[in-house]
RNA sequence: GCCGAAGUGGCGGAAUGGUAGACGCGCCGGUCUCAAAAACCGGUGGGGGUAACCCCGUGUCAGUUCGACUCUGACCUUCGGCACCA
C-alpha cells in the first residue's frame, strides 16, 4: 500500500454523492437523446476508446473533460448527442491471447464489460442506448458492407505490398512489434516480403482532402500536417532510353519536380524494389546488387529516408540514355529511393540536388552545373546549389532562367513523346488487408472460374469465426488455417472457392462510427437517412493529436467516397476539432507499467469523488498541452470543492442578522455588494468564453477568485443577503458541466428544483460587469515607472495629463523632452523621452 | 532524419504586442491543539537597500517595435506522428 498522499478532510461523502446521483440519472434517463427533440442538435464526439480492460487515467482525461464541453453546450441550449463506444478490433486482443491463452473475443468484451462500469464513474452524459462495440457482427457487417460499396465503385483493388516478416516465427509482424530490427519474440532480424493485399483508392481524393475550402474549424498545426502528409508536388514525369537492351520495357521513367535541371543528370538511381532491377542487372554486378536488396529488405523506411544515414547504392552494370542530349548515364540502385513514391526511378542530378550530391561524391559521378549560381565563377561546388539561376551547359536552353527553362522544356518534352507533366504525391493508397484473426474479415471470395467475387450484400455479415486458431502460424493470415472458413462455393457459379483470409485494417471500424452513433440498432442500413439528415455531420470532435494524420484522412476519405456514392449528403466529417494533450506520471514521463507511475482513478475517485478527479485534470492546465499527474496537486482542487461546498451551503438569511449584512436599502446599493455582483458577472462571462473554447484551467480558476471573494465578504459581513443569493445560484450553474455531482447535490441543498443539469447556462450582464476605474500603467521609454488609478472611460488628453503630473514619473522626464506619447485607452502611457 | 508542437518562480501554469508570474501546489509564519494532522488567516521570482525604491528576470543568440513571454531568423532541449499500436 503506497502512503497515503491524499489528506483533505472532506465536509461531505463523495461516494455516497456520486452513487445517488448517477443511479438517479439513469433512473430518470435524464442523459437519453432523442432525434426528434425541438431544440437544435449538437452533436459532440470524442474518440472512442480502446478496451484494454483498464479505464486509466489518460481516458478520464480525454472523456471527462470533452463531457464537460457536451454538458456545456446542453446548458446553452443544444439536443447534444455525446455517445460512447468501444474500439474493439486490433492487435493487443491477438497478444493478450497469445500470452494468456484467452481467446480474443473474450477478452475483449470482458474488458468491455469491466470499462462500461469504470466509464459511469465519470459521470458523462452518455446515451448508452446508443453505445456501439465494433467487434460485434451487428457492427463489422456494415464494414464489410462499405467495403462492398468501395469495390463496386472502383475505389478497392488488389495489389502487392510488402508486409515485414519474423523468418522464424513465420508470422507477419506489425511494425510495433519490431525491435531494433529484430522480432520483439524471438529476436531474429527481421525482413520484408510481398502479399497481395487489398487497397483503397485514397490517392484518387488527394487533390480534394487538400482542400478544406472552410468546410471545417479545425487547428492549423492539423491542417499542415494534413497537407504535408499528402505532400502534393508538380513536376515532369521523364523518361530515359533503355531499348538498347531488347526489354520489353524500352524506357525507365524518372519524376522530377526540377525538370529545369535535366542536363544535369549524370545517373539514374531505381528503388531497390523496382521491376526492371532484376532484368537490367549484368552478371558481374549481381552478386552486389542482391546482397544490397537483402540488406534493404530490412530497414525501415524512416532510416532509409533519413538523411542523418549515409546515402548508399550499387551500380546495376546498366545505362539509361537521356534523350535530350543523347548522354548514357549509369544505373544505380539505392535505398533512399522509394517505390511507393513517384515512379521509384529518380535522375541523379548532383549540382543542384543534396542527396544527388551527397551519392555522386561519394561513388565519384561527374557534377555538371547546369544552374549557374548568381555569384558563380566557374569553380567546383561544396554543396548542392538548389537555389535559381540562369540556365547553362544546357544545349537549347541556356540564358533561360531556370523557371523560364522549366516550362520550355516541359513543352518540347510533351512534343516529343518523352514524358508529360504530372502531380506526385507523397501519400499512398490505402492497405486495407490485415494478415490477423481479429478483425473483420475481407467479404470476398477467390474462384478459379470468376476470379474476385464478392459476396452479395444479403449474405452479410461474413461472420468471424469463434472456433478459428487466432495465433498467426505458417505463413498467412490464422484464417487461412480453418478450412471450415476457407472453403466456400462460388457465389456466382458455384463452384468451389476459398474465402479471402485477411481481415480488415482497424483504422476501418473508426472511419465511420460517427455515423452508427447516430441508428446504433438499425438492421437494414448502417444508418437510418432521416435521424442522419438531422444529426450528421459531426460538430465537434475530440482526441488525441496522434491521430492527426491518419485516422482522420482515412475518415475524410472515407466519408468523400460515400458523398461520391450518395449514401451521405456532407463531405466533412467533423466540422470543428479539438486535440487534447497527454497525461504524464508524477515524474512528468509518459505512464507505462515499466516505469510504475501508472495512475489508477478508480482509488481517486473513491477518496475525493469524480467531481475532484474531474476539476483536477481541467485544472491542470490547457487541454491541448497535457501535463503530469499530481497525487498532492489533487488536494487542492479537492480542498476548493470543500470550500465551495461550505461557502454556497451557508445560510444567507444570517447576513440579515444584527451586526453582519448591513443590507443598504436598494439591495445591492452598498459597496462590496455592488464588487461582488461585478465579480460574479465577470466570472459567468469568463466561464463562459473559456468553457467554450476548451479553457477549462482558467475558468476554474476564475471560479477560485469567485469562491475567495465570496468567502471574504462573507466574513466582513459585507454584502447583501440577496446578492449573495443570486451568487450561490449561479455559481453552482457555471459549475454544474465542471463538476455535476457535487452541484447537483448543492442545488438540491440549497432547495433548487431537480435538476440542475436541465438548467440553462446563467446570463450576464455587461453593464453589470464592467469596472469603474482602471489601473492606468505609466511607461517611460517602455518601463512601468507608475500605476495611477483613473476612472475607466479617461480620454487620452486626461490620461496623458495625470500621467505627465505623477510625481514618480516627473522624476524621470526632469530636464528631458518628451518626444512621443503612446496611449491605449484604459491601460497604458507610454511617454518617450530623450 | 522528415513533418508538427512546446520551453515562464522550487512545481503545474496565467498573461498572445501594453502591469510578467492570475489561480493552485509546495514552502515559511501565525490561529486552534498537551502535541500533531486537518481546518482557517497571512507571506512567498532572484539580487540590492533601514526604507522610499532600484536592478535583473519568460530555453540560447540575434532582429523588428515607443514597448516583446507574445512577432521574425538561427540554434538547443523535450514531446507527438512517420503508413501493421490505437
Amino acid at each position: 500500500m503506497a502512503t497515503r498522499q491524499r489528506r483533505v478532510e472532506l465536509r461531505y461523502d463523495p461516494e455516497a454523492i456520486d452513487r445517488k446521483w448517477q443511479q438517479r440519472w439513469a433512473d430518470d434517463g435524464l442523459h437519453r437523446v432523442e432525434d426528434d427533440d425541438p431544440r437544435p442538435k449538437w452533436y459532440e464526439m470524442t474518440m472512442y476508446p480502446y478496451p484494454s480492460g483498464d479505464l486509466h487515467i489518460g481516458h478520464w482525461y480525454a472523456l471527462a473533460l470533452s463531457d464537460c464541453h457536451a454538458r456545456f453546450r446542453r446548458m446553452q441550449g443544444y439536443n447534444v448527442l455525446h455517445p460512447i463506444g468501444f474500439d474493439a478490433f486490433g492487435l493487443p486482443a491477438e497478444n493478450a491471447a497469445i500470452s494468456r491463452g484467452i481467446h480474443p473475443y473474450t477478452w475483449t468484451m470482458d474488458n468491455v464489460e469491466t470499462m462500461r462500469g469504470q466509464l459511469r464513474s465519470i459521470g458523462a452524459i452518455y446515451d448508452w442506448d446508443r453505445e456501439i462495440v465494433c467487434c460485434l457482427p451487428e457492427y463489422y457487417r456494415w464494414n464489410q458492407w462499405f467495403f462492398l460499396k468501395f469495390l463496386e465503385h472502383g475505389l478497392a483493388y488488389r495489389a502487392k505490398a510488402p508486409v515485414v516478416w519474423c523468418p522464424s516465427c513465420q508470422t507477419v509482424l506489425a511494425n510495433e512489434q519490431v525491435v531494433a530490427g529484430n522480432c520483439e519474440r524471438c529476436n531474429t532480424l527481421i525482413t520484408r516480403r510481398d502479399l497481395e493485399q487489398w487497397f483503397f483508392r485514397i490517392t484518387d481524393y488527394a487533390d480534394r482532402l487538400l482542400d478544406f475550402s472552410g468546410l471545417v474549424d479545425w487547428p492549423e498545426k492539423i491542417l499542415t500536417m494534413q497537407n504535408n502528409w499528402i505532400g502534393r508536388s508538380e513536376g515532369v514525369e521523364i523518361s530515359f532510353d533503355i531499348s538498347e537492351y531488347g526489354l520489353e520495357e524500352r524506357v525507365i521513367s524518372t519524376f522530377t519536380t526540377r525538370i529545369d535541371t535535366i542536363f544535369g543528370v549524370t545517373f539514374l538511381v531505381l528503388a531497390p524494389e523496382h521491376p526492371l532491377v532484376d532484368r537490367l542487372t549484368t552478371e558481374e554486378q549481381r552478386p552486389q546488387v542482391d546482397e544490397y536488396i537483402a540488406q534493404a529488405r530490412r530497414t525501415s523506411e524512416i532510416d532509409r529516408l533519413s538523411t542523418e544515414t549515409e546515402k548508399t547504392g550499387v551500380f546495376t552494370g546498366a545505362y539509361a540514355v537521356n534523350r535530350l542530349n543523347g548522354e548514357r548515364v549509369p544505373i544505380f540502385i539505392g535505398d533512399y529511393v522509394l517505390m511507393t513514391y513517384g515512379t521509384g526511378a529518380v535522375m541523379g542530378v548532383p549540382a543542384h540536388d543534396t542527396r544527388d550530391f551527397v551519392f555522386a561524391r561519394k561513388y565519384r559521378l561527374p557534377i555538371r552545373i547546369v544552374i549557374a549560381p548568381i555569384t558563380w565563377d566557374g569553380s567546383d561546388l561544396t554543396e548542392a546549389y538548389v537555389d535559381e539561376g540562369f540556365m547553362t551547359n544546357s544545349g537549347p536552353y541556356d540564358g533561360f532562367t531556370n523557371e523560364e527553362g522549366k516550362v520550355a522544356i516541359a513543352n518540347d518534352i510533351e512534343k516529343r513523346n518523352w514524358g508529360r507533366r504530372a502531380v506526385s504525391y507523397r501519400i499512398r493508397d490505402w492497405l486495407i488487408s490485415r494478415q490477423r484473426y481479429w478483425g473483420t474479415p475481407i467479404p470476398v471470395v477467390y474462384c478459379d472460374q470468376c476470379g474476385i467475387v464478392p459476396i452479395p450484400e444479403e449474405d452479410l455479415p461474413v461472420l468471424l469465426p469463434t472456433d478459428a486458431e487466432y495465433i498467426p502460424t505458417g505463413g498467412g493470415s490464422p484464417l487461412a488455417a480453418n478450412p471450415e472458413f476457407l472453403n466456400t462455393t462460388c457465389y456466382r457459379c458455384n463452384g468451389p472457392a476459398r474465402r479471402e483470409t485477411d481481415t480488415m485494417d482497424t483504422f476501418f471500424d473508426s472511419s465511420w462510427y460517427m455515423l452508427r452513433y447516430i441508428s446504433p440498432n438499425s438492421v437494414d442500413a448502417p444508418f437510418e437517412p432521416a435521424a442522419g439528415k438531422h444529426w450528421l455531420p459531426v460538430d465537434q470532435y475530440t482526441g488525441g493529436a496522434e491521430h492527426a494524420v491518419m485516422h482522420l484522412l482515412y475518415s475524410r476519405f472515407f466519408i468523400k467516397g460515400l458523398y461520391d456514392m450518395g449514401i451521405v449528403d456532407f463531405e466533412e466529417p467533423f466540422l470543428r476539432l479539438f486535440n487534447q494533450g497527454v497525461i504524464l506520471g508524477e515524474d512528468h514521463e509518459k505512464m507505462s507499467k515499466s516505469r510504475g507511475n501508472v495512475v489508477n482513478p478508480d482509488e481517486v475517485v473513491t477518496d475525493l469523488g469524480a467531481d475532484a478527479v474531474r476539476c483536477f485534470l481541467m485544472f491542470i492546465g490547457p487541454w491541448d498541452q497535457g501535463g503530469p499527474w499530481s497525487e498532492v496537486g489533487i488536494n487542492g482542487v479537492a480542498r476548493w470543492l470543500n470550500r465551495v461546498w461550505e461557502i454556497l451551503g451557508r445560510d444567507p438569511s444570517d447576513l440579515d442578522g444584527p451586526g453582519t449584512g448591513a443590507p443598504s436599502a436598494n439591495g445591492a446599493g452598498n459597496k462590496d455588494s455592488r464588487e461582488t455582483l461585478r465579480l460574479l458577472h465577470q466570472t459567468i462571462r469568463k466561464c463562459y468564453n473559456d468553457l467554450d473554447r476548451f479553457k477549462f484551467n482558467t475558468a476554474i480558476a476564475s471560479l477560485m477568485e469567485l469562491s475567495n471573494h465570496l468567502n471574504k465578504v462573507w466574513s466582513d459581513g459585507s454584502v447583501d443577503s440577496d446578492v449573495w443569493r443570486e451568487c450561490v445560484e449561479k455559481f453552482l450553474l457555471v459549475l454544474a458541466p465542471i463538476a455535476p455531482h457535487l452541484s447537483e447535490e448543492m442545488w438540491e441543498r440549497t432547495g433548487r428544483p431537480y435538476s440542475i443539469h436541465q438548467q440553462s447556462f446563467p446570463s450576464w450582464d455587461d453593464d453589470l460587469a464592467a469596472e469603474d476605474t482602471v489601473t492606468l500603467v505609466v511607461q517611460v521609454n517602455g518601463k512601468v515607472r507608475d500605476r495611477l488609478e483613473v476612472p475607466a472611460d479617461i480620454e487620452e488628453q486626461a490620461a496623458q495629463e495625470l500621467a505627465l503630473a505623477s510625481p514618480r514619473i516627473r522624476s524621470y522626464t526632469e530636464g528631458k523632452a518628451v518626444s512621443k506619447a503612446i496611449y491605449v485607452p484604459g491601460r497604458l502611457v507610454n511617454l518617450v523621452v530623450r
